[in-house]
DNA sequence: GACGACAGTCAACACCCTGTCGACTCCCCT
DNA sequence: AGGGGAGTCGACAGGGTGTTGACTGTCGTC
């Protein structure tokens, strides 16, 4: 996907501190104690103190390593997009090999990842809304993988596998916009939803059809 | 669409009092104010006193009208669902006169009336996560819209206007959720998204190519 | 080996928002 | 005229957040 991941944060500084000592192990058992908290109850109802007593500290220390509650989440979410990115590697450059293959591959990759976190991933979609820091940083991957399937669709028709048709920008946003709302119906697992066996090909389907009116394009 | 709305509840009697009194303003009173605030500021930045205040009310007597904040928001979304219901109209009964126009029509009619409300569709959305209710009404009305859709290509596909491929319901689910999350972007406003003067025909053209592989359908 | 500096810790406080209770007022109907 | 219910709100209890200030331990340094 050649995503170059700019350094836009440090992605490890987020609680504070730029110190090296011991109690980075509260850090992390706060962060483990959010992740494991984050598969029984919603975001909303885990308080700071269930985190730091989860922890095994109180609640003003918790203050110590986070600023609040979103903080942690954030960095939960930094671990995920981190590790997407890693498991998304450079499919898309590779697509004329076989356009089918790797656009499913692509798509197998990135839901493998999200269903491995799927706590985290469903927390950040609900905080999305309340939370400034979390909707910044979720537009800005978005963004980036927006405009790595652009260039990827531009190239396609470049080639003659693709033909003309929508702003690539405007498709590779409707298409990562589907996936997103898709995934996060099939991992809340309320309202209508496509089963998760299904769900990788029900979107290369439409991927497919959207970009090239077929489900077999050609290879170079 | 013949969505038949099944009157699953009342979408009047949310706030409380059957009755019949003088005191409705109030009530419509918090409505207005709710729907107003709501375009300044985040739902969860808004608190039942603001509402009660802005009502003319003080803050217990908010409850002798709602029983909470979430009932409010509850209340604004079923008109908003029944506004779309009633714009969706028929038009999925009649797609084989002219399917690019008929779908068109149907998307377009459903920008619309979220545009014309996106506070309350935003709030919503926002709320879906921490809000069991509204999370489950917003899973009902979705079905509804689903098993329509689903049931149209499922029509097209009988009268060999649209080939075979995903299951419809899939592809139905599939593409209401690329509509609801590129709305969303659209009207929020952050992350990337598709201009709302361009949203109707990049949906459009989504839903065309997935359905009939092409985005020029054959009329009856 | 005494000492300042600083990571780490927490009891206690101030604050804000929610939801509830009980008392009060008004008005309508009998 | 008077009983009942709609409508109203002051005052309270409860729970969550964020901050302050004082305490502890452990370094490196002179």
């Amino acid at each position: 996907m050649t995503t170059a991941r700019t350094p836009t944060r440090a992605a490890s500084t987020r609680g504070r501190r730029p110190g090296r000592s011991a109690g980075d192990d509260r850090e992390l058992a706060i962060l483990a104690t959010a992740e494991r908290l984050l598969e029984r109850r919603a975001f909303g109802d885990i308080s700071i103190d269930d985190l730091a007593k989860g922890a095994g500290i109180s609640r003003p220390t918790f203050y110590f390593y986070f600023p609040g509650k979103d903080a942690v989440l954030l960095t939960l979410l930094d671990r995920v997009i981190e590790e997407a990115d890693a498991a998304a590697g450079d499919v898309l450059d590779r697509l004329a090999e076989d356009p089918r293959a790797r656009w499913r591959e692509l798509i197998a990759r990135f839901h493998a990842t999200f269903g491995g976190h799927r706590a985290v991933v469903l927390a950040c979609a609900q905080v999305r809304g309340t939370n400034a820091e979390v909707r910044r940083l979720w537009a800005e991957v978005l963004e980036r993988w927006v405009r790595a399937v652009e260039a990827a669709i531009e190239g396609e028709r470049r080639r003659g596998a693709a033909p003309d048709g929508l702003p690539a920008r405007d498709l590779a946003i409707a298409l990562n916009s589907m996936n997103e709302r898709v995934w996060y119906a099939t991992f809340a697992g309320d309202g209508p939803a496509v089963a998760e066996r299904d769900v990788v090909d029900v979107l290369l389907d439409v991927w497919l059809t959207a970009i090239y009116r077929t489900t077999t394009p050609p290879p170079a």
